[in-house]
DNA sequence: CTTGAACTGTTATACCGTAACATATACTTC
DNA sequence: GAAGTATATGTTACGGTATAACAGTTCAAG
């Protein structure tokens, strides 16, 4: 069955739709738009290289290891060793633009408009073991109820890593049913 | 100031001991009879070599990384080879007796008596910057906010990995005082 | 234009993890 | 106990992930 049509929301505000067929282009668009808001804002550089990174991240909600930017980037012109690649992600991580999926050894394009706590904000993800598909939900909540529970350790928590690995609403509907389905999110 | 002595308890009933100075020999009888204890039920063979990688992640409330393990390992005069340390650690991580901490590439012992939700229970780890150690904390709270702020993506949370990182008190009391101190937790 | 800082690119290397196969040990069945 | 099967241990070899160190380039002032 085909989606319905979708209106002008991204994944930022919505992250279910990370796991729905939807239109891409406003996600891709909000999030570069942010990106140069933020570098503007606070005088950092979105240089070539950079903007290139986080446009190849962009492409789905997936996350790349950074291998794969890198083939990216080399097929686009740019250098071919792994530091160009790590350097740029390790730029767009430190400004809250992208993040590191511990758990895949990867990264992915950070979801968020609210550029309130800009650098390292709070993000739970959720890894769709079956398409691969990756959304970042708001991790307020968790975030407290993380430091309740480190409060019990006498521990003062800095910064958390919060990946859950699941299966989306429509690999779950396709398991059930026997049905197979295509890619999502790009 | 030094600290008050300590009573039978181990970090598995106060994850907070992990930061502490303390009878660590409870802890690793303890949490060794429980691997006894859970591979008899389960029929499972805590071979020499399993054992002894779990007594080298038992020395120490740290992560260790699976080549340190190795090297412990051979010097017992076990194989050398990589495959050695990473089949042991994943018997154990499978059994619920060890686990990985994804953010460092490594593994701990698992500090939990409590073998009601044996493999693959949830837990949250909480690590200390400055002096590496580790506290499993109990997460069943987070797991609850952490499926609920995935229904609102339709996603099913079929496991998660929650690993904060900041200070334990003894360093946040070191940093504060311009105090040095040495190791603690082993 | 000059100077220093930041960025890009390179070589080389270290660390983390697994595939594939050979050997040895432990259970099962006769 | 012997034969056969499953499990565990050990080895070689390789692939994926990440960083150190250094050289050249671009950029923003001064
Ligand atoms: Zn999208
Ligand atoms: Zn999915
Ligand atoms: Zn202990
Ligand atoms: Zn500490």
């Amino acid at each position: 069955m085909p989606e319905k049509p979708q209106h002008e929301v991204t994944a930022a505000e919505d992250p279910a739709l990370a796991f729905q067929t939807h239109d891409h282009r406003h996600c891709v668009g909000t999030m570069l738009a942010r990106a140069e808001a933020v570098c503007a804002d606070k005088g950092l550089r979105l240089t070539p290289v950079r903007r290139r990174v986080l446009e190849i991240l962009l492409e789905t909600h997936k996350a790349l290891g950074a291998y794969e930017v890198l083939d990216r980037l080399a097929a686009d012109g740019f250098g071919h060793q792994p530091p160009v690649a790590y350097r740029a992600l390790d730029f767009l991580v430190t400004h809250g633009l992208a993040h590191r999926i511990q758990r895949l050894n990867a990264f992915a394009a950070c979801m968020h408009t609210t550029d309130d706590s800009d650098a390292g904000h709070e993000a739970v993800f959720l890894i769709c073991r079956d398409c691969n598909a990756l959304a970042e939900a708001p991790g307020l909540r968790l975030r407290a109820a993380l430091e309740a529970a480190a409060a019990g350790a006498d521990f003062a928590v800095e910064g958390a890593a919060i990946e859950a690995i699941g299966l989306c609403a429509r690999c779950r509907a396709a398991a059930g049913e026997g049905n197979d389905n295509a890619g999502v999110g790009a």
